[in-house]
RNA sequence: UCGGGGAUCGUUCAAUUGGCAGGACAUCGGGUUUUGAUCCCGACAAUGGAGGUUCGAGCCCUCCUCCCCGAACCA
């Protein structure tokens, strides 16, 4: 547990309000036991997380246990793959699930019950196709009517419903629906269908089972099975809620029951975090797969070089409500570099390279310039990551945005007669440079002062920038990725419905030929570094010397060049 | 239209349950600095509206407005 989720644990809000007061009533003899259950049936995002981390949170704090359970009633969009994946991205925010169940471990369960409901004359066998049921369940402020097949003798719904089973239905020609009240004001009540056919093979049961449990008739009796006693959920399941106490109610289980506790999912600006809206991105080839940078599932986080504590800290600090809020992409950045300052190594790698030459620098015996080992720390946040050793000589590489012919106002940086530092360097003065016919510089000489090697000058002399540099015979290539906002609007789809509307061209900038200090050839894969001055960035897990900006350094300089150009 | 939920600084989460509306992020200003980073200090800034109860209302009551969710054999 990190400081920000040791806060969090201390603050109360009004799901562990519930919860304090059930452990203090005795309700579940004390007991908390909680359960993340996606459906696989796409790859965990950020909105996940803030379930997730909830939901071992909650058990955490009470000593009770959270478990995690694949909701795999429908084999129509579920598939292995997702199972592994979201298994690998829990373990990689770093939980693990006291146990991993399956709604489908409970299928023979649930088939008893729902032969139990029949037997009460609680739930019917209805012949009809979907339109027909939907046309009869009526809508908002308009009643439902019955269905035709409703007062079905009880034998006869158990024979046609034992023959769903065995598979002598076609898909969708009947159902199994619960018998509650086809005028009740929550449309969730007007008999809800419990039982469809599908002709699929289930990823886990094979093709032993014709007919599948919905939602609604799986989830709180899963939850009853595994002996859950907070069962969250979000906002949009509020109006089932009534349907899970219901089916709970009815069925011959001992002991407390379990209840749902909505709360508002997360949302963030500039993104989408819903499955559908995220599968669109990808399937329109708007980004590279589940796994692009821009995306805000776990994955793709992950590669871009989020800590995971990060993310956990993120949520934590959020904490829950039941207000539908849109947060600032901008905090969970805050909370990347707040972890990524703290941990990554720093080093140099010029983005844009501009050639600088120092004039005066010293030759060998054979006219050669000498090469010059300069030490620098690896993090000045932390000494225990000690140095490492950066070639210096004659020809460098500068950033092209850290020279300029003409400095304009507040400039610090390198001009014509300039002196700055070059980090961990010396300190150089420009002399001049040449410039293309454009007028775009294409290379800087300067001289250098061999008295204030590392970059500080005996006689205490200040210079207003120090900038970060790159040996040009040592440097080594490298590619890298800088990324914006994949949406331009705080909220995608606000005005036209489709979040695609709204994306930004200009999402992913990819820099090929940067130049890198040496040794960045030696980045493990995934790793997170610090381009000094620039930002953090994240070694490709597949593709050699390819950086991903995880996110950028704050940037006065930038913040000021764009307020005067605003004026 | 009916049912459910919600509304507090720009954004988001608080407010000891009726007692001086606080924090974070953002923004603005300043200090430190061999990263225009980090760090430190300061400033700005809110209870959707109208009534009512009360010594006292963000909190309780009434009415209004606005927002979100719900009419899959999805979850």
């Amino acid at each position: 547990m990190t400081e920000n989720e040791r806060d969090a644990a201390l603050k109360s809000d009004y799901i562990r309000d519930l919860v304090a007061a059930d452990t203090a009533s005795g309700r579940f003899d004390g007991r908390v036991q909680t359960r993340f259950p996606p459906e696989p049936n796409g790859y965990l995002h950020i909105g996940h997380a803030k379930a997730i981390c909830l939901d071992f949170a909650l058990a955490a704090e009470h000593q009770g246990v959270c478990n995690l359970r694949f909701d795999d009633t429908n084999p129509s969009t579920e598939d292995v793959s997702y199972v592994d994946a979201i298994l690998e991205d829990l373990k990689w925010l770093g939980f693990t699930p006291a146990s991993v169940f399956h709604s489908s471990d409970y299928f023979e369960q649930l088939y008893e019950w729902a032969e139990f409901l029949i037997m009460r004359e609680l739930a019917y066998v209805d012949d009809q196709g979907p339109e027909a049921v939907a046309e009869q369940r009526g809508g908002f402020g308009r009643p439902g009517v019955d269905s035709p097949f409703r007062s079905r003798s009880t034998d006869e719904n158990l024979d046609l419903f034992r023959r769903m089973r065995a598979g002598e239905f076609a898909q969708g020609s009947r159902v199994l629906r619960a018998k509650i009240d086809m005028q009740h004001e929550n449309m969730q009540m007007r008999d809800p269908v419990m039982y469809r056919i599908r002709e699929e093979t289930h990823h886990r049961t094979g093709d032993s089972w014709s007919i599948y449990p919905t939602y609604d008739w799986a989830h709180g009796q899963s939850d009853a099975i595994e002996g859950v006693t907070h069962s969250l959920c979000s906002l949009e399941f509020s109006d089932n809620r009534e349907l899970y106490d219901w089916y709970l109610s009815q069925l011959p289980i001992e002991g407390p029951l379990p209840y749902q506790t909505e709360f508002a999912r997360l949302e963030l600006t500039h993104t989408v975090t819903s499955k559908r809206q995220l599968k669109e991105l990808v399937t329109a080839g708007v980004v590279d797969g589940w796994e692009d940078p821009r995306l805000p599932t776990l994955r793709a986080l992950r590669r871009r070089g989020y800590p995971a504590s990060s993310i956990r800290d993120f949520c934590a600090f959020i904490g829950v409500a039941r207000t539908n809020a849109r947060h600032d992409v901008e905090l969970l950045e805050s909370f990347v570099r707040t972890e990524l300052n703290r941990s990554s190594l720093r080093r140099m790698a010029v983005l844009k390279p501009l050639k600088l030459i120092i004039t005066n620098w010293p030759t060998d015996a054979d006219g050669m310039p000498v090469t010059d080992d300069r030490t620098l720390a690896n993090n000045p946040e932390n000494e225990d990551d000690g140095t490492r050793t950066v070639p210096f000589s004659n020809e460098l590489w500068i950033e092209h945005d850290d020279f300029k012919m003409e400095p304009p106002p507040k400039y610090f940086r390198l001009s014509p007669g300039r002196e700055v530092r070059l980090r961990g360097g010396y300190l150089i003065t420009c002399t001049d440079a040449v410039c293309d016919e454009d007028g775009t510089p294409i290379e800087v000489r300067c001289t250098y002062d061999p008295a204030t090697a590392g970059g500080a000058a005996p006689d205490g002399r200040k210079v207003k920038a120090t900038i970060h540099w790159v040996d040009a015979k040592s440097a080594v290539d490298g590619t890298v990725a800088l990324y914006e906002r994949l949406f331009a609007t705080k909220s995608p789809g606000e005005d036209t419905g489709q979040p695609i509307d709204d994306l930004n061209d200009e999402s992913r900038t990819l820099m090929e030929g940067c130049k890198l200090e040496p040794a960045l050839a030696n980045t493990r894969s995934g790793q997170v570094v610090q381009f000094e001055r620039l930002g953090y960035f994240a070694a490709d897990p597949d593709h050699k010397m390819l950086f991903h900006r995880t996110v950028g350094l704050r940037d006065e300089w930038a913040r000021l060049e764009k307020q005067a150009k605003g004026q």
